[in-house]
DNA sequence: GGTATTACGCAAGGAGCTTTCATAAGTAGA
DNA sequence: TCTACTTATGAAAGCTCCTTGCGTAATACC
């Protein structure tokens, strides 16, 4: 009934709002004291909070019994896999990042193969990190090329062999919680949104420049998938410029092309044309999803943007007279662990949903699921 | 507290499942039959149910009272206007259309002019219906051009003069009731979804194909506007082809224009070469919102679509192949009512978060508001 | 006209939240 | 060191709302 709401609420206060005494509990979450001290000890009983030694010496009276969320009760676990590594971090209930984790993968391996190594790799993490797998309460990782709602990549052109494959379920087998995939693009607009460029934006593109350049959209500050989990790859239309991207840099050779954005950075000035020029090109795919979309702000990011590449600047510049809204565009400052935390926070959000749902108060999230089930809103009972 | 949400689920399941007796009731929300008689009450003096006469001989049994939720509490009027003419709808609050009206508008007419024309349509409309003023609880407009979240039209290339208007503020000195502006194509999409071809869609993209052809989307089932309200106008970037698209048919006559779709609609070739034509143009921009957002469909409607028309066939056959997933392409089937049922639909939305909010439970849902505000979620309270 | 059937109305019972009051456990000052 | 003040705790009483259960009312069928 209608304990679930109260306990729901108080527990994201908790957590959200960090470590309080019973009267403030009581005071953020709206209820009186000892409504609050028997959700307490409901969420105590249920692992998800503790009591923590009260502070002697802050005040006048008695002093308050403190009490926390427990954070440690579960993790999640981000993966991100492209063509040539896989990189790892894990966080607790809060999102702290406790753990993380990186090792290459040889680009020409069949799929087994990556997998296997991707297992070898959680397993490193999770061992470095101090951190059970049983504990594990929810599994997302990030790949190029687009994901069906099931988890299957139906759709990757940069890494070999991926397509067609049920990844969420291969992953599935190494966990007990469930395990999520999605488009890389689409969880680096998760990171930005959470602890990046875009924090306080509800509607937010991220384009993720890489060997083929996607996008991800955020939409009420909700990913948004599309239905069969392409949204954003209006790079397939050839006239907006989005594809190939690597190769306006230097046709052939990634690591080329790296040397190009780093030489573009420092200001050489035959690299920074090239960048130029591949802003140029780029500037007509981003306009028109800022057109579609209108979002607040774009966030350019991925691996072909560096610090102080003028890559982010130029495509400010070519991008905002072809829009009708005064759009933000900001360069990403997570680096490469962009994907990686986006995959956190989507394991994070699944994590909420089996938290604070209505109709069944559970003490550990579900079972192993591999993929993504519809939103079923909660039943309106008393 | 809590009998708030049941008194908002039961009202939601009078007016959703139709007229019921206090079992049926009860049993439909989950509720005991007592506590919803209690509810019941509640509505009734609310105005918002109301008894009806028991059905004698259709059972065993005592006769069980009957009660209905009573639509013609209030009523939702949609407002459609465009450079030539303005087209109203008024229904009441289970969405049944109970009046309409249209009148033709000067294209050359100033702004303020255009306005006096709307209020004289919208007295005669309400008139001819039979609705009073004071039954009006929200009335919404659609119109060309893009509609800032405030309600001025930002942006308008088609109604002269329309631009810079603070049009919520202008028609709100008309009503007492929460005024609504938006978009023309963004109401067709909502149309669409709620009486057309994309029933059962939550993520649809509507190509309103006119003078200038714009698109609306609905994304997760919610009209997805944009920070500035210009989501969909994709169309200003001219390789696209979405741009003029009346003038592609007949350079300099909208009437020329009509005669030719109406030419091809009856299978004239020369007619029907240029509208395949304009199609072929058109199909880029249309891909494009389709990669952006991978909808589940894609419904084409506008002035320039009729019945028989090969534009909708061409469309589909030249977008198709430009996008990654298997999208539905179909065409209207609500004519040029799409716009005003739109507006009908967002007034009734905005009735329903008033009925439904639940903090506030008011008898008449609130005062003048010339904009929109922004949605906020509601607290957490017991 | 009697009986079976279904709905209504009232009363009792229970779950959950809030208010209130006495008590406990500290700090500040004499 | 003792007293006064402050603040938190714990238990009891009271309120609201929902549910269950029973007797009564109104109709159809035989």
């Amino acid at each position: 009934m209608l304990r679930r709401l109260n306990s729901a609420a108080t527990l994201r206060a908790l957590r959200d709002g960090g470590e309080a005494t019973l009267s403030e509990l009581a005071k953020r979450v709206g209820l009186s004291r000892p409504t609050t001290e028997g959700v307490l000890g409901e969420l105590i009983d249920r692992g998800l909070a503790a009591e923590d030694a009260p502070r002697p010496g802050s005040g006048l009276g008695r002093p308050a019994r403190r009490y926390r969320f427990r954070a440690e009760a579960g993790h999640a676990l981000g993966i991100d896999i492209d063509a040539r590594r896989v990189r790892l971090l894990v966080a607790d209930l809060t999102g702290e990042v406790v753990g993380g984790h990186r090792a290459a993968l040889d680009v020409q391996a069949p799929p087994g193969e990556r997998i296997t190594g991707v297992r070898a790799a959680v397993k490193a993490c999770l061992a470095a990190a101090h951190v059970d797998r049983q504990s594990l309460w929810a599994v997302a990782a990030g790949t190029p090329g687009v994901v069906a709602p099931d988890g299957t990549v139906t759709s990757c052109t940069v890494v070999p062999g991926w397509e067609g494959l049920h990844l969420a379920r291969e992953l599935g087998r190494s966990f007990s919680c469930p395990v999520l995939v999605e488009n890389d693009a689409n969880l680096a607009a998760m990171a930005e949104r959470w602890r990046g460029a875009a924090r306080d934006a509800d509607d937010v593109v991220c384009v993720h420049a890489a060997l083929h350049t996607g996008m991800g959209a955020l939409i009420g500050g909700r990913l948004h998938r599309g239905r069969w989990g392409a949204a954003g790859e209006i790079g397939m239309l050839d006239e907006l410029g989005l594809r190939d991207t690597t190769a306006a840099l230097s046709p052939g050779c990634f690591d080329e092309a790296g040397e190009v954005l780093d030489a573009a950075a420092q200001g050489e000035p035959e690299a920074k044309g090239l960048v130029e020029r591949l802003a140029a090109r780029m500037a007509r795919g981003v306009a028109a999803m800022s057109l579609a979309l209108d979002p607040e702000m774009i966030v350019v990011g991925g691996p072909l943007v560096r610090a102080g590449s003028p890559l982010v600047a130029e495509l400010r510049r070519r991008v905002r007279p072809l829009c009708l809204s005064p759009v933000r565009i900001e360069g990403s400052e997570l680096g490469d662990e962009s994907v990686g935390l986006g995959a956190v926070r989507l394991a994070l959000d699944r994590i909420d949903e089996d938290l604070f749902r209505l109709d069944r108060p559970s003490r550990h999230p579900g079972g192993n699921e591999t993929g993504e089930e519809r939103q079923t809103r909660p039943s309106p009972l008393s």
